[in-house]
DNA sequence: AATGAATGAGAGTTCATTCAT
DNA sequence: GATGAATGAACTCTCATTCAT
């Protein structure tokens, strides 16, 4: 290795350890709450260090975000079944809990007013559409219109998680059952007749 | 009208106006970004007229969702049909129009972490139970669970709706079909096998 | 009483009422934390209603004072004894009673930087002096000056009243004790030496 | 001296300024009128600039007073002679030309009301006492009680102090001879008889 | 690559005061 | 004589950001 390589190493190192910090921070504040100075004392280095690797506050933040975001991804695809429903319905299930595991995270990333631009659809996005797609080609849904089953899907796992994080103290029924019983409802409403009653 | 009265209308007035311009504010910004000062710039007054109508920015932000609450709560009683579930059906609909409709305040009332504290039921909410229970009673639906089935036909107009209120420009199929769609598929899950395929 | 007296009464019956509330919160706050807002409220009267009676916040406070000083000239005069030596010891403890029972009068009267402009002596000054030029013409004092005299001993009752107040959690050897002993201390020194070792 | 040193000697030269800025306008205004604006403004630096050297105005006053303590007790300590009374009268004529010299560092220091907490006795005070002990020691002073007699000659010293600073157009006699009677005049009480009419 | 000093804008809130009615 | 609405300046403190070194 040499001097150059280890320069971009020890940058990366850097960069690498602002984002650990400020990932940690976000589990416990909301967005509003981290501040560069806060950030930079957590990891014992001057502001000025987080602005060599961050042009600004938005772009760490975005940065953040985009991690979010590829371990949804990741999170999702690990949870590939046999059967193409159960492989839809566990992935519906992970993003829900996923979404309450790092709800600032969630919370940053899907229920705030994001800055204007071109939409980048997410890979998360994409991986529930196969999924969708799957089920169809598999003969195990409806002629359903494979985009639109799938916004309708993840309208139904992003409102129970989203609903969860903004009203904590509802008298949800049991967690667990609602999000079981509501990805439930939501497929059963996609699956050809044949496929009998199951959940 | 006496002077009195006259001038209790103003009092209201400006109250009003207030009230207008931080709704308007939500409207284009985030929730954090209305400040005293900004809004008191606004309306072209003092800041400390505000202060004159509202014992605090707190204050003035709960009045701000109780005021959407009750409004969501008309739109929604407006809409009953004869038939429980095309009541229903309406009423989900209705839902989120008025999200779209005032993205302003379902965004305030919905798409934040509310402060802690004991949680009161929203008559919107109540309502939907109430035609979940009727459609039950009308044997319309499965022996399914009221509380249950309301939460998860919630989250799905929730899902709906903050999802259009944040990602707007996600590529959706057409907007009002997969309102329909949404809401029939979800709805569709919930009917009791002899009420037949419509929808 | 005609019209005019009766509203003459009835004006000055609402500046008592707005001095006795400016008192009472005397007693607990400081100065600096009056406000007329809290005075207003206090009374159940208007701001401007104070500012018919006063012209401004500064001339109510003055007010307040000039009637702690005719109290404490008041009090004051109350301790006549017998004998002129008496008097003047039972006037100076009655001046330290004075300033430890109204702390926020004297803390304002006299621990603060006054407005410039021509000095008042008080009233409650010319009664000291009054005293100790009895006790020099009753022979009881040495041949001292008068004027430097009385200054001194207001020097030694100030002295004590205003620590007290300022630093109230000082290891004080018992108040009472230290408060006879300042005051015979600096008598002691004035008295002439055929007036015998009492106190 | 090395950049760093430079450095430090610059940040400590700013935290200085404001200091000594601080305590000027204490010659000036009552502490209530110190605002950090106003302190900026004066030393034509930022808001954000003071609070780089103290974290919140109370820090910056409590600063102000150690030093204020710091510099009198210095003061004191550079008065000892031969004589125990000649040194307890010097020690007490230079309290006074302290508080006359410093009159903003004294009035913040013992002319208003401390923040609640725990005494720390002063080391000024602690000066005193020892030479009170001195005094009794030797034989000097009746048999008094040490820390009765250091509180009331205190009482003396602050009493004058804070009437000039206070009342700097009282028609004093002059104020260098009535300091002397009056320190003269509470030692002279405490002296045994066989020391003599001295002063 | 990293720092530390510094800034300017802005946050919520309180205040004494004014004035048309 | 009294009010209620309104103001403008002040308050302490925090923030993201810049830049000479």
């Amino acid at each position: 290795m040499n001097a150059k390589d280890r320069r971009t190493q020890q940058k990366d190192a850097l960069k690498a350890t602002i984002l650990a910090a400020a990932r940690d921070m976000f589990l416990r504040d909301e967005a509003g709450r981290i501040s560069m100075r806060r950030l930079a004392e957590k990891i014992d280095y001057s502001i000025g260090a987080i602005y060599l690797h961050f042009p600004s506050k938005d772009a760490l933040l975005n940065a953040l975000v985009e991690e979010s975001f590829a371990k949804l991804s990741q999170a999702l695809r690990k949870t590939r079944r046999k059967d193409p429903v159960e492989t839809l319905r566990a992935g519906l299930k992970a993003y829900v809990r996923f979404g309450l595991r790092y709800p600032n995270h969630y919370r940053f990333a899907f229920m705030r007013r994001p800055k204007p631009g071109p939409y980048q659809t997410h890979d998360a996005f994409e991986y529930l559409r196969e999924c969708v797609r799957r089920c169809i080609e598999a003969g195990r849904f409806r002629q359903v219109d494979a985009e639109t089953s799938a916004q309708l899907l993840w309208a139904g796992v992003h409102g129970l998680t989203s609903l969860f994080l903004a009203r904590p103290n509802f008298p949800w029924v049991g967690r667990d059952a609602l999000i079981d019983e509501t990805i439930a409802n939501s497929i059963r409403g996609l699956l050809a007749k044949t496929s009998g009653g199951q959940s």
